[in-house]
DNA sequence: TATGAATGAGTCTTCATTCAT
DNA sequence: AATGAATGAAGACTCATTCAT
């Protein structure tokens, strides 16, 4: 049974996280998640001190969600029946998906807050997925050269540089326009240069 | 003639700029400013009426800068002695520089700035240069191909490209972690897939 | 028969104690007693309504405690076969111990009560005690001074005398400093002006 | 000139000064001094950071007029023409007058600041004042004493004899009850313990 | 122009106290 | 009896902004 504790808990975290995805990190108050939650000032403080551990809760449940998206890449992956190509197109579509969202996305408040926490930077939730899933893409690309099914490129360094591009596309959707065309148009050119036609 | 006036709004620039260096765009107020520049408080409101007007000044000078940077590069890249391959290249090393640059970067600022003021994102002047470098690149690729030095590729796709994963290592260096060996790796990457052994 | 609700009283009242020693009066919360004592926040508003109540306790069980030493004291000087100088000896001695005493001493935290708690000046416990003390002493002073033991003092303002300067000493060391050799020598000075060589 | 400035500052001390004689020093925030003060909030942060701070600055300025008394308490010891005993009655007198103070003492505050603030006590004004009077009347007594004004005692532990008798009534005054009958009594049995009738 | 004192709104944080279980 | 979640009032502190000089 989930004690009605751990129920307002959650709930305080289902808040914040909408409030993270509207308006960021930085400009969050104790406040404004308050009056978000409908409970009383004292209330929040009982589960927590500050924006900074509730963020922390935030992206510790958004990245278990993620987790589960990884787990089916890597099972896709995993499955010798897919080329090495389908698994990428399949990868590359989810990625178009995060890069493009807007309403439900918490890439500018992860910006904001690694930007103030540095310390955090080493070891957190989004760190490790995102070594995760180097890895994956690595061990994909490797097995995709392997068998003569992409260009003889470094599997290592594509993999990175399938992360960055995306991390690019991602932080400029946010700060300047990017529009569903010209990802779509870089994709296309990722997949260009890892496919023979 | 310089009036004492325009000198002091161009110290107070100045000054604003070195600390949206240290500290970013969101935690700075107007007493830090203030305090900083060892002027009066109401005194800055004679040439401000806020960070946000602040930055945007700071921003446009700082572009100025970088023009002359683009103005060379154009000139360079303009210089049909020049190979398309090694204009690239002065390209890549002066990104490299700023991808890695620590204390003088402004681009933490500039993200927390573009993330708080979804307004400003359609003309703003790093808007404006970004937009000028992807034309010089793309014209630049383009000739690249045409005189056979580089593969064949869709020239804006590719300037893009790069441009992405740029700024995908930018941000990465500033919300985890990413040092030197990691962005060579990725800069002969790019030269790898453009330009022909 | 020590009821369960009767030691829990008592487990309280020792816990707060333990804490007004060590931190005085005034910063004592209910939420201080409440963490010490290892209950509920409800659970102590069943046995105190506020840290005074508790205080009121504390000084109650001390005084207690102390009337034992008074009743000591008072058989001793009871005893005519002990000089008086002797009984003046061994209550300075006592004396001289509260006044030196560091960790397990109410003194603070009871001067910190009364300075909040004018209206309960008249009637407590510690006056009472007090008021105990200095008749016990006038006694004593009377008796030696009858016996020729003492030097021809008002007896009663002898008695206070003696009160005040123990009163002084003890409120000294807790606010300036005072050391054992101070005490010690103002200790052998009121022997000197009661007890001729 | 007086700048505006420093009059509003010695406005807020003396407010403040009164508060702390009406109801000690823990119970007064920085909410209470504002108001009483009658300016906004963060015009009393101009100022001062804390009450802690204010109160030294009480202390410091009541210092000050304790000074002057001692001055003047020092040319009267000081003028030969004096007895020593005219000086100890003179001296009496004003103390008796601080012990029974009500209304404009600042000796609850100043008890609890101490309480608190135990870093404080070696060097503080009030220590100095004291010890300063400490000198002072060790000198008076050892003249009383080599006039042969007074009886044979030691001039020192007597000097702080009556130091302590003092800080005993003051201390009691503000936690039990004391009236002025009793003052007298004790300045009266002081006045026999050192003077031959 | 320039100053800096002053304001007051806004946020954080802690606690005494209550109450459903 | 006992628990501990919940509330809301109270106080600390900071800043953007104004204004008299």
């Amino acid at each position: 049974m989930t004690s009605k504790s751990a129920l307002k808990r959650e709930h305080i975290i289902r808040t914040a996280r909408s409030l993270f995805c509207k308006r960021g990190y930085s400009s969050i108050t104790m406040k404004d998640i308050v009056e978000a939650c409908g409970i009383s000032r004292g209330g929040l403080y009982l589960y927590f001190d500050s924006t900074h551990d509730i963020f922390l809760e935030v992206l510790k449940q958004a990245e278990q969600e993620e987790d589960g998206f990884n787990d089916d890449f890597y099972d896709v992956a995993a499955n010798s029946e897919n080329s090495a190509a389908k698994v990428i197109g399949f990868f590359l579509k989810a990625q178009r998906r995060e890069i493009l969202k807007k309403e439900d996305s918490l890439a500018v408040a992860t910006y904001e807050f690694f930007f103030e926490n540095k310390e955090s930077r080493k070891d957190n939730p989004i760190r490790n997925t995102y070594e995760d899933m180097v890895v994956m893409l690595t061990d994909l690309i490797e097995r995709g050269v392997a068998d003569g099914e992409l260009y003889e490129v470094d599997a290592a360094a594509a993999a990175r540089n399938l992360m960055f591009v995306i991390e690019g596309m991602k932080v400029t959707a946010r700060t300047m326009e990017l529009d569903q065309q010209m990802v779509d148009q870089q994709l296309m050119y990722i997949v260009d240069t890892l496919i023979p036609a």
